[in-house]
DNA sequence: TTAGATGCAAAGTGTTTGCAGCCTG
DNA sequence: CAGGCTGCAAACACTTTGCATCTAA
């Protein structure tokens, strides 16, 4: 936990219990939950806790770029603890997010002259091996 | 107008005033709008036009995979005329949406084995090249 | 002590739904 | 003529705002 009390600390904003538990619930779950999956899944431990301190902090992280704000999926923002840069792929099956790892080097490159690039976001849409497997085993 | 008609009857879809009007826009206006402003600039021509009919219709026409949906602002959706694959840039400034055209090659080897990839998307966020200059001059 | 964080309720915004009437094929 | 499309109003879902209370530093 000293972990995310050193990381709010070197950005000077205030330590407090919600923000904690909610860094660490984004750092430990990976799947890029959306704010009602956090919610449900704090409220538990914390009944008093609302969810305008979860809007609240995942703004306030965001703009430390200390978490990121995936948009990926349109109807509402999915968030991603931020420790390395990495594209993500939704399956339209079961919605979930998955990191993907590849780079493209020709890429910033080319955008250096004509824009000011702050973030680079690949994100990919089908459907996952999973999903994929079970639609198989349905059709025989 | 032919153009429209002909896209639609080769969907098999049938042909309405309303859509060739939406495709038009969107063949026409590439700073890929949002609903509102399509709404509000065809609402003009057509007093009796519904919001409605215009989510009825971009609906429509990106399950027949004639136009696409952005989601990379995050509160609304944007849409864009799919001539051809291209990636995005968003300048937070100014909110616009930009083309860009730059190819990944690496990409897709990559996923074709555990993903079955429908849509490619690449985005970017930052500050174009006008909203950069505007700062430096407020700056000086 | 005090600036900033929390949490409740209410408002806001973009999108979807239900349904009656209309139009394309 | 029938099934699909349009357009109105109401419902929805996610997010933001206003404000009183509380808490970290």
């Amino acid at each position: 936990m000293n972990k995310y009390v050193n990381i709010l600390k070197e950005h000077e904003i205030k330590v407090t219990p919600q923000r904690l538990e909610i860094m660490k619930y984004l750092d430990e779950h990976r799947e890029h939950p959306n704010v009602d999956k956090i919610y449900s899944a704090l409220k538990k431990k914390n009944p008093s806790l609302s969810k305008t301190t979860i809007y609240n902090t995942l703004e306030t992280l965001r703009e430390h770029n200390i978490i990121q704000a995936l948009t990926i999926s349109g109807n509402e923002l999915r968030y991603d603890f931020k420790n390395s840069v990495h594209h993500h792929f939704l399956c339209k099956e079961c919605g979930q997010i998955f990191d993907i790892d590849v780079e493209c080097p020709n890429l910033n490159k080319m955008l250096k002259d004509e824009y000011r690039v702050d973030e680079v976001h690949g994100y990919f849409k089908g459907e996952c091996k999973a999903c994929r497997e079970k639609e198989e085993k349905r059709k025989k």
